[in-house]
RNA sequence: GGUGCCAUAGCCAAGCGGUAAGGCGAAGGUCUGCAAAACCUUUAUUCCCCGGUUCAAAUCCGGGUGGCACCUCCA
């Protein structure tokens, strides 16, 4: 599989550290808040990376961590009258509502950043030691000047990064690049005991501890959205590697924004979306199909007709699957006829576009043109007759490669015993040609939020996206 | 000022040297009591503009034009 890797700007050849064995870190929320639709991209992108590396065989390692503790969960904590840890506890608590509706899986380990201090205070003191960062009143700071290699993410040197810095100048700091990797305590605020006296750990040393934890030293990927290259991810190398001196990371993705209306989401703009609202108006599968119908490094435009748009896609997919599994139903042993032969080579076709696709830095929207090429495919099938054994691979295929983008998740919709009993009533009305009684039932189930199909093989009702 | 990215049909979006995938929408058709749904067909002689390289360019190079992002603890 070929990797965009931000740090070379080069499409590389993903070879793991260890063979069979993918290590990954994925930059997770801070959770002071539901998460809204921007940060749902990086999340859904890079479970689908996951999910294709252990389609292909790999076994997978896949942490994402929680920002439990910063200032926007100490302003959320007063505000709400909580502690830090309640407003934690909360939002973790809701994340994974939101994640399971998005058809995000559980990560292997989600650690937080609260449970890591000692692991956060370790490397701070090596760093301390090498003379990479230096005590101020209580904070610690990483010396910037002191790690040659800075700026070997984002592409910059020092000189064009202190030139175009709108870092506010602190007295405390000996370069106004220089950024905090422990905070000391400010009255009223959460702190932990350390060497420095108490206080709290900054942002990016959070991510090199945990990282580090759980991959080891160096790891193979390590992920999150365009912004956090600099300085979030810039400063994880500084620290990782100017504490162990080794290499950090093998492999850097980074997903690109999410507009609104082709402006930036802001929530000075007011243009800022919750996956929780968007959950009250669509199905969020909706929004995993939007997500995944563009190149993961491109930049998307979300509005409410893209979601549409999704949505009717993704129902196309729905309606193959629903098609091959009526097929199956009707079907017999017996061999593949000359046609399913046929669809078969198909499948095997769509199978290895499909594999292209993804090997190709993850171009799910290539993918996703081979699931529906397959799907036109299913519906050339014979309507009678068919041979069990090779319905069931098309099926197969269908649902295992959608599986890979995450799609599809839904398990046949059981039709409520109340509906049954309307589409047996308005079968009978049918034959009876009464018209209106028919009409009547058939606005009834509609408004239920079912399909009905009456041409293939009788009446058929499916409930909707 | 520094560093990058993007421009393909009404909309979204692949393709990145070999003669324009796919989805949505729209139009026509099949089916139907009429619809709807479903299915089928059609829907870019051409890829922002101008030059160049090449047998061959949407794809490479140069120059424009128009968008966007990062350099702020925003994914």
């Amino acid at each position: 599989m070929q990797i965009f890797n931000s740090m070379t700007r080069k499409k590389e050849e993903l070879k793991p550290i260890q063979p069979g064995k993918v290590g990954i870190y994925a930059c997770g929320p801070t959770v002071y808040n539901f998460f809204h639709i921007g940060n749902a991209r990086p999340f859904i992108v890079f479970d689908v990376l996951r999910r294709y590396l252990e389609h292909r065989g790999y076994e997978v390692t896949f942490v994402q961590n929680f920002t439990d503790i910063d200032d926007k969960m100490i302003k959320r904590a007063k505000e709400d009258g909580a502690t830090v840890q309640d407003v934690a506890d909360r939002f973790i608590r809701e994340y994974f509502v939101d994640a399971q509706a998005l058809g995000i899986r559980p990560a292997t380990v989600h650690p937080r950043a609260t449970e890591h201090i000692p692991q956060i205070i370790a490397i701070i003191e090596t760093l301390l030691k090498k003379g990479l960062a230096y005590e101020s009143a209580g904070d610690v700071y990483y010396r910037v000047k002191a790690f040659p290699e800075y700026g070997c993410l984002c592409g910059q040197n020092l000189e064009d990064l202190a030139s175009g810095a709108r870092v506010s100048v602190d007295e405390q700091k000996e370069d106004p690049l220089d950024f905090a990797l422990w905070k000391a305590q400010k009255p009223g605020e959460p702190a932990w005991d350390s060497p420095w006296g108490p206080g709290r750990p900054g942002w990016h040393i959070e991510c090199s501890a945990m990282s580090t934890t759980y991959l080891g030293d160096t790891f193979d990927i390590h992920c999150g959205g365009k912004d956090l290259l600099f300085p979030h991810h810039e400063n994880e190398i500084a620290q990782t590697s100017g504490a162990t001196g080794k290499p950090y990371v093998h492999y850097w993705m980074h997903n690109g924004f999410i507009n609104i209306d082709n402006e930036k989401m802001s929530k000075s703009k007011g243009n800022f979306f919750t996956v929780r609202d968007i959950a009250k108006q669509y199905d969020l599968e909706a929004v995993r199909m939007f997500m995944l119908s563009a190149h993961y490094r491109s930049p998307v435009n979300f509005s409410r007709d893209m979601i549409e748009q999704a949505k009717s896609s993704l129902e196309r997919l729905y309606i193959a699957r629903e098609q091959l599994q009526f097929l199956l139903n009707a079907a017999g042993d017996g061999e593949p006829s000359e046609a399913e032969a046929a669809f078969l080579m198909e499948c095997d076709k769509a199978r290895v576009r499909f594999y292209e696709a993804m090997d190709d830095d993850m171009n799910t929207a290539d993918a996703l043109g081979a699931l529906f090429e397959l799907v036109r495919e299913v519906h050339k099938l014979p309507q009678k007759g068919g041979c069990k054994k090779a319905i069931a691979q098309g099926l197969e295929t269908l649902t295992s490669l959608a599986g890979v983008l995450g799609l599809l998740g839904k398990q046949e919709d059981a039709v409520s015993p109340e509906v049954e009993k309307m589409v047996a009533e308005r079968a009978e009305a049918r034959k009876n040609k009464d018209w209106k009684r028919s009409d009547e039932l058939g606005d009834g189930i509609t408004a239920l939020g079912y399909f009905l199909s009456v041409t293939r093989g009788g009446q058929k009702v499916r409930k909707g996206v």
